[in-house]
DNA sequence: CTTGAACCTATAGCCGCTAGAGGATGTAGC
DNA sequence: GCTACATCCTCTAGCGGCTATAGGTTCAAG
């Protein structure tokens, strides 16, 4: 019926002290307790868990996902707050990954470049100074 | 001539403890220090500042970003030697995309929902259940 | 020579976990 | 019922990578 700590840390791939810590700060609630203190759990709590830490592995911020787990709990309410934060956070993404491509393509070139020396290869120049040598070539 | 850490700070976007920081656990060399024990920096530190905030940003770990440096300082040596390492990079440089662009695509499909209500948002189903929502369309 | 911004060190705190010690509980097999 | 042992409990301390504060010193312009 119910589940343990251990049962709900397989389940949702998170491990059991980070469950715990959940809790502590107030992202998980306190679940029911056994005579001698054990806790357990539900099978809602395992999708509880689940929203977490697919929001945490894309990146979200526990407040923001304190923020997000309020709206689900208001589905009557309007998204658009959700929107806001999830727009926010593709923005950040999109930059990230046009700057690590980037960074790949010199990294390409410096591994293509195999038995030169590395004062020929240019990569401490691109990244310290990024804007400048992005369209270079090698 | 010189430059302080203030002006370190500016132009290299990188906040002051945080300088200090890094002298601290070895990323930036100790700088000449005036009578009063005041840290002057080169613009060789403004370049070497902005690699490593570069990198940071881009996800690269302190010791990553250690060995990077660790090339650029040996201009003398083979590339053969820096080579698996710089192939090592690449290729974590390369899940990063893979994996940032999974998460644009899932963050891309969550905005797509914009003024409905929350029972009809996907960003709440979406996490909730990834696996089930990753490939449907909107 | 004074003033005030910028600097110094040292320490403590932040987030988001993670690991360990030392002990209590729960369950399966006898 | 009793034992064995996996699993659980709390508590504390540590991690990476910063960031903030307190309390004091230096530097440069006027």
């Amino acid at each position: 019926m119910s589940l343990t700590i251990g049962e709900l840390s397989r389940q949702a791939q998170v491990k059991i002290p980070t469950i715990r810590y959940y809790e502590q700060i107030g992202l998980l609630a306190e679940p029911v307790r056994t005579e001698g203190q054990q806790r357990r759990y539900w099978p809602e709590d395992v999708r509880r868990l689940n929203f977490i830490r697919h929001a945490r592995e894309l990146g979200f911020e526990v407040e923001a996902i304190r923020q997000l787990l309020g709206l689900a709990s208001h589905p009557d309410r309007s998204c658009g707050e959700a929107h806001e934060i999830t727009k926010a956070h593709l923005t950040e993404v999109n930059d990230k990954i046009a700057r690590l491509t980037a960074l790949r393509d010199e990294l390409q070139n410096m591994v293509a470049c195999d038995n030169g020396k590395v004062a020929k290869c240019r990569i401490i120049e691109v990244l310290a100074d990024h804007d400048k040598c992005l369209h270079e070539t090698h």
